[in-house]
DNA sequence: TCTGGGGTCCTAGGACCC
DNA sequence: TCTGGGGTCCTAGGACCC
């Protein structure tokens, strides 16, 4: 019997929740099975958006990011529910405890989505029966249906999950492509939104099968290596692994949050900033790490948003130290304006062992600045031991030993 | 009554260094 | 004397996704 895909191909599958919150809302409550329901943001509070809403909602129209009077007036039989956060992350929890129980070659992407490598899982059966294993399990262990997408790599899995919905299975292989994907759009391609696809339509790009045979040069121009990428991707090629640990290299974290009118006083603002600060700090603690970079984001009340960043000397943690960062970028860059949104964000994240062998080089430059320098080497020695100083301290140490405290060196 | 909140990745210009 | 080019860091912002 031939293989699913021969010669050293692999076998990617795309495991994506259908409408998750919804699902996961009605799995709680059989009374809402059937029924139009979104999940939204108080109308009162101006997030009355919609995030998820369920296959009967979609049928009067209701779509994802339309807002709450809107959809009211498509589907007035609305059922319209807050977000439960803890809920969807237990159950997100559940369906990937799931997944693993298949391979433990499983890549979370989103809350409800993740990418499954199952190459080598033959013992398992064939792909499609995976697959349905996998349907199955998760629809009456969770009550949480979901659609799936087989291929021989990332992309294809993710646009074949997209296929068929709700609970739908679908194979995509290399030799489909031609014939399923290039008649399609671009901006039904993952990865293109609505820019792109009228910078693409501006250049005579309209499915993704022009794509996939347009001019290499032409792309690299209009979009950078991004071009190159999509021209690629339009083709079926994809190389991107799957990879277990990419969730938990997380590289940001952040808060922020719409007013709940255009705000012009300043102690108001600083208060929201601090709440903000501190929520940050909570989230870094609980995830063991330390931050380099702040981040302040204004969106003022005519839409116009700002960022503006600031790289520290060291890596902070606490509220009080995000928070003076954050009030400093404001009082700096705040135009008096009516502000709508504010936002703190931490990048550049560390971890927590690793930050504090660098706060301790941080020191260390500073001590530099008053202390003799084989002292304060010593310090950091006597703490860490020979190994952990890097090679490029040692290097530097001689150096620096010759010309005495020269204040500009930096590691 | 338009427009949430959490992210990632990429680009581009200026500073600075060699 | 009139003037290169590459590399990295920092900052701001755009595009996209769920």
């Amino acid at each position: 019997m031939k293989s699913f895909y021969p010669k050293n191909g692999r076998v990617v599958l795309h495991v994506d929740m259908n409408s998750f919150y919804a699902s996961v809302e009605i799995a709680h409550d059989s009374s809402l099975q059937g029924k139009p329901l979104a999940i939204a943001g108080n109308p009162k509070e101006r997030k009355g958006i919609v995030v998820t809403c369920s296959y009967e909602a979609r049928e009067f129209g209701v779509k994802t990011t339309m807002t709450v009077w809107e959809a009211k007036r498509l589907c007035p039989d609305l059922i319209i529910l807050p977000p439960n956060f803890d809920r969807y992350r237990q159950a997100s929890r559940e369906m990937f405890r799931i997944l693993q129980q298949y391979t433990l070659l499983v890549e979370p992407v989103s809350i409800d989505e993740g990418y499954m490598d199952i190459t080598n899982s033959h013992s398992l059966g064939k792909p499609v029966n995976i697959a349905e294993a996998i349907q199955q399990q998760l629809l009456s262990e969770l009550m949480l249906p979901c659609s799936i997408g087989i291929a021989p790599n990332k992309f294809l899995a993710k646009m074949a999950s997209n296929m068929k919905k709700p609970l739908g299975i679908t194979v995509l292989r290399k030799r489909d492509v031609q014939n399923i994907l290039w008649p399609l759009s671009v901006v039904e391609m993952h990865g293109i939104g609505q820019k792109t696809a009228d910078k693409l339509s501006a250049a005579g790009i309209s499915t993704i099968g022009d794509l996939a045979n347009a001019d290499i040069h032409l792309l690299k121009n209009r979009l950078g290596i991004r071009g190159i990428r999509l021209r690629e991707r339009a083709n079926g090629t994809d190389s991107r692994k799957v990879d277990p640990e990419a969730a938990n290299e997380f590289k940001s974290i952040g808060q922020s949050i719409t007013l709940p009118r255009d705000e012009t006083k300043q102690q108001v603002l600083l208060d929201v900033l601090q709440k903000l600060s501190e929520r940050v700090a909570a989230r870094m603690k609980r995830k063991d790490v330390l931050g380099t970079v702040v981040t302040l984001m204004i969106r003022y009340k005519d839409w116009q948003t700002i960022t503006r960043s600031k790289k520290l000397a060291g890596p902070i943690e606490k509220a009080e130290d995000t928070m003076a960062e954050a009030k400093s970028l404001f009082l700096k860059h705040w135009n008096g304006n009516g502000v709508r949104l504010l936002g703190v964000t931490m990048h550049d994240l560390i971890e927590r062992d690793r930050a504090n062998v660098q706060l301790d080089l941080f020191s260390y430059e500073q001590a530099v600045k008053k202390e003799p320098l084989l002292e304060a080497i010593k310090e950091i020695r006597k703490k860490y031991g020979e190994d952990i100083i890097q090679q490029g301290m040692k290097a530097d140490e001689k150096g620096l030993a010759d010309k005495e405290a020269d204040s500009g060196q930096n590691f």
